[in-house]
RNA sequence: CGCGGGGUGGAGCAGCCUGGUAGCUCGUCAGGCUCAUAACCUGAAGGCCGCGGGUUCAAAUCCCGCCCCCGCAA
């Protein structure tokens, strides 16, 4: 078939590679090359690099719901759209363009997670299971009807980067029964339960921030569905030079029995430092102070004494 | 010219302001102690202090240039 894939982001690279193997891509829409890095370097998405790598034209309009830009795609003639982590909201002309669908491959199990950052969301809401849905497209946030969905289980130390990679692997099968569907003529449409959903808000450096009143189990979601980006952080004090460091923490292991004023440092051994929650204690395990590079904790700790008593935040 | 921190034996850091013997916590190796040990004790090896230039009697330290890593910002 002739499909078209719109998205930016990386999760979507398995299934634009398999839409390259086994369907005409006629196009691949992605955002605008950004300014990225502390060079500010102009980067094209990774999307871009794979289809130009296969021959394909990429389009990257400013706004997708300029007429100009929506013109170009419909002259192409599409059978299908394939939309993945693209970033701008598809105007109702491109929904109705393709002959046969508006797909999107969307990182939940829909309705939980609607948004920007579902597959961060699923971990801390401590879901057990998450999945790839895909969802005839229409002019809502995420609230089509569903075609069909995979599910996923989510591991005990899932992060959001191991949890990206694996629903990004996912993705290509569930497309592939969709496709399959589609061309029999007998896809289903299964509405969503509107009263169920939530929302993912797109996450932000905020999103990382540790707020030390939380519950042990809290932040322990928290430190796993950030990393690797934003990543976690709270705030080390310098009792040499005065102003706090920012402290990055990528893994902790939550322990419900210790506890103590949130934010205090309890306990600091060859296993980690042991700091107090609202409820209960994390153990850190892997950080990165501002300016340095990620280590255990066990490297850090050797160039680092950390008092008793410290508090964090 | 976006702002800022950093590069010191294998690891993580101190020393730099105020130039003058290479330091700390570990690791490694050897020996000792111990029923035993990742614990403890003793000893040893291992550094062109990121690279290049400059100042100086003397540079890890001060000055200039470059490379690389990281935090912020996007």
């Amino acid at each position: 078939m002739r499909v078209i894939f719109i998205g930016t982001g990386d999760v979507g690279l398995p299934s634009l590679r398999w839409l390259l193997c086994n369907h005409e891509v006629v196009a691949v829409v992605a955002q605008p090359d950004k300014p990225v890095g502390r060079k500010q370097e102009l980067t094209p998405p990774p999307t871009k690099r794979l289809a130009l790598e296969h021959g394909v034209p990429v389009l990257q309009p400013q706004r997708i719901r300029e007429p100009a830009a929506v013109a170009e795609l419909a002259a192409l003639n599409p059978d299908v759209i394939v939309v993945m982590a693209y970033g701008q909201i598809l105007p109702k002309t491109l929904l109705d363009l393709p002959k046969l669908a508006c797909l999107n491959l969307h990182a939940s199990l829909l309705p939980a997670h609607r948004g920007a950052a579902p597959i961060q969301a699923s971990i801390l809401a401590g879901d057990p299971e998450t999945g790839i849905a895909v969802m005839w497209m229409d002019e809502g946030l995420d609230t089509g009807d569903i075609l069909l969905m995979r599910p996923l289980r989510i591991r005990r130390r899932e992060t959001g980067g191991t949890l990206h990679d694996r629903l990004a692997d996912l993705a290509p099968a569930a497309l592939a029964e969709a496709m399959q569907l589609l061309a029999l003529g007998t896809a289903p449409r299964l509405p969503q339960n509107n009263a169920l959903a939530t929302y993912a808000a797109k996450l932000s450096r905020e999103s990382g921030v540790i707020h030390w009143r939380t519950s042990a189990q809290t932040i322990d979601r928290q430190v796993r569905a950030m990393n690797p980006w934003p990543a976690s952080s709270t705030l080390l004090p310098d009792p040499v030079h005065g102003t706090p460091h920012k402290l990055k923490v990528f893994s902790v292991i939550p322990f419900r029995r210790a506890s103590g004023e949130p934010g205090t440092v309890l306990r600091v051994d060859k296993h980690g430092i042991l700091v107090a929650a609202g409820e209960g204690a994390v153990l850190l395990r892997d950080v990165q102070l501002e300016g340095k590079r990620r280590m255990p904790i066990r490297d850090f700790l050797l160039g680092h004494h950390i008092a008793v008593g410290t508090r964090l935040g």
